[in-house]
DNA sequence: GCCGTTTTCGGCCCGACTGTTTTCAGTCG
């Protein structure tokens, strides 16, 4: 997919446009381009003029820039603006409270085109000589530095969503709120976030603020005022909190949940509507009369549109989506019936058979499916053919004494190098459910990947792929796989995909999801568990099915165990 | 640069906080 890297040149060109002092709305053009080509779930090199010009926010410029770049593989304009801005001048639009009006003013007046000489002169006190800058600028733009230095990348949900939980826990325990809950991109479960935001209620904000600021956490205050905080943790990661008037949190929510470019739908449609929406509430334009906010509902109300789930706001077609009534009803966490993809000690799990029957059944859950590693994966004490026939057995045994529950017996088996399966087809279809991955190779190219898994889903046993990328959030690249292909072949062959929950994998990821729903490719959510606390992890696949549009109906551990059966089949 | 049951030209979301300012520009979300 070239997307990722046409996103990214219109995103570096909204930032030289900026430093040029360009247009405003021209520079958002290709702000708002570049969000919704990073967004998209099909791939715009296979895309026609006419339906590049279907994407929210491409005209005929912009559509003429992409078919450029998958032609030669450039942007003439671009090539044109990084010419006439200095290389490493947008760099410094990185540095947080120095923007692009800071960024002209120190190249045309001090020429400083790169972050060390912005450090050098800022440590010389040169950066004072500049109007409209002193002391406290130059210091904050240190400051800046440092913080930039430390890394401020996106971390992954997994790991900041338990942090923002417990801020939220401590508010309510020490500040005077009323309620409080956690906003922005946590609430939409995007994958990746670079902040915490919380909102909050509370006759006394300023009370709020002064508790927010004390938290054991903290490590620096960003800034604070009456109403608005911003914080940095120890962990580097930053949180803000806003306090506003119970009457106006449900607009607050939906504004602090954004996304903004999803606000900046739902504020132009209110413009047309002759209404205005803040933080505040809904108002009447022409007398201010304020006509809701007290609910999140409120707002979409009085646009005329049903309530669009946090997950959605995007700005990817939701609000067309909601205009036409075709919004689709998401798949929720309680319609999982079962956990298809599950390890236990004679792998490398942690558990025996009976305690994650008890885990499951504690979840509500009608079934389990036992997956343990195949004999070639020796890192995960993967089980021979005798072990794995035993363990069937050992299930079988089980099953019989259980009520209104089963197991499946089934097996994770590793896609070896050569796209050849670990177990032969003997023993693959003695069992329940197959899920085929791959464990090894990654540095393999696209075309060799992609091999490996078409083998795979044209072996008759294979129900499941699992993890289809292979990524890591934040510690492994997904590997080289041609994802057009793989889910052409899986809706043809019948075989399901699954969105591994584990919250550094959530693979497949959102837009990849959403691609294969379209294509009416058979979904699984699993959790992958290991230890019996990761049964939790399923509400994160849950939460990337529904950023794909995913509903009920488009994932198989939704099913009973009969239907579910019927489709594990091929 | 995009977009259109107000417009093919002339609009384009809205407000908090900071610092350097005597009333506002810059930055951020």
């Amino acid at each position: 997919m070239k997307n990722q890297e046409i996103a990214r040149i219109f995103s570096d060109m909204a930032d030289l446009l900026e430093i040029k002092g360009e247009n405003p709305f021209r520079i958002r053009a290709y702000r708002r381009a570049a969000l919704n080509i990073e967004n998209l779930s099909t791939d715009v090199a296979a895309a026609s003029e006419d339906d590049l010009l279907k994407i929210p926010g491409i005209g005929r410029d912009l559509a003429a820039k992409i078919l450029e770049f998958c032609g030669s593989g450039k942007i003439q304009a671009y090539e044109d603006l990084r010419k006439e801005v200095p290389e490493g001048l947008s760099l410094l639009l990185s540095v947080p409270g120095l923007g692009p009006k800071t960024a002209k003013l120190l190249f045309e007046q001090l020429h400083v085109t790169d972050l060390r000489d912005l450090e050098r002169m800022a440590k010389e006190h040169k950066l004072v000589t500049l109007p409209g800058i002193k002391d406290k600028t130059e210091e904050n733009i240190i400051k800046g530095l440092e913080m930039l230095k430390r890394g401020k990348e996106r971390q992954p949900l997994g790991k900041v969503l338990p942090v923002a939980k417990e801020i939220v826990d401590q508010m309510q325990a020490k500040a005077p709120v009323n309620r409080i809950e956690i906003a922005g991109s946590l609430r939409r479960w995007k994958e990746t976030v670079k902040d915490i935001d919380i909102l909050a209620t509370s006759r006394d904000p300023k009370g709020v603020m002064h508790a927010f600021a004390r938290l054991p956490q903290v490590r620096d205050i960003l800034m604070q005022g009456p109403t608005k905080s911003s914080v940095i943790l120890h962990t580097g990661i930053q949180v803000d909190l806003r306090v506003v008037e119970e009457e106006s949190f449900g607009a607050a929510l939906a504004y602090f949940t954004g996304s903004k470019s999803h606000n900046i739908r739902l504020r132009e449609m209110a413009v047309k509507a002759g209404l205005k929406i803040n933080e505040y509430g809904i108002f009447r334009e022409k007398d201010e009369k304020k006509l809701g906010g007290e609910k999140e509902e409120d707002v979409y109300r009085l646009l005329g549109l049903p309530f669009i789930p946090p997950e959605l706001r995007e700005d990817t077609g939701e609000v067309e989506a909601a205009l036409s009534g075709t919004l689709p009803r998401l798949i929720e966490l309680s319609d999982i019936k079962g956990d298809l993809h599950v390890h236990t000690k004679r792998s490398d799990g942690s558990h025996d058979l009976e305690e994650l029957v008890a885990e499951a059944r504690k979840r509500g859950y009608r079934y389990l499916a036992i997956t343990d590693h195949s004999k070639g994966l020796g890192i995960a004490r993967g089980l021979s053919e005798e072990k794995l026939l035993e363990e069937k057995r050992e299930i079988a045994a089980l099953n019989k004494k259980l009520k209104g529950f089963q197991l499946l017996a089934g097996v994770e088996v590793d896609i070896r190098g050569d796209g050849s399966m670990d177990f032969d087809d003997r023993i693959l279809g003695e069992m329940d459910i197959v899920i085929a991955s791959i464990h090894s190779g990654f540095k393999q190219s696209k075309e060799q990947m992609t091999r490996r898994l078409v083998a795979a889903m044209r072996n008759p046993h294979v129900s499941i792929i699992a993890h289809p990328t292979g990524r890591l959030i934040g510690e492994r690249d997904p590997y080289e796989v041609d994802m057009q292909e793989l889910l052409n072949v899986a809706a043809e062959t019948g075989t399901a995909i699954e969105i591994n929950a584990y919250p550094l994998r959530l693979d497949l990821n959102d837009a990849h999801a959403r691609a294969a729903r379209e294509m009416g490719v058979r979904l699984v959510i699993s959790t992958d568990t290991h230890v019996t606390h990761q049964f939790e992890y399923m509400e994160y696949g849950v939460a990337i099915a529904r950023r794909g549009w995913v509903e009920k109906g488009d994932v198989l551990n939704t099913l009973d165990l009969r239907s579910l059966r019927k489709k594990l089949r091929k």
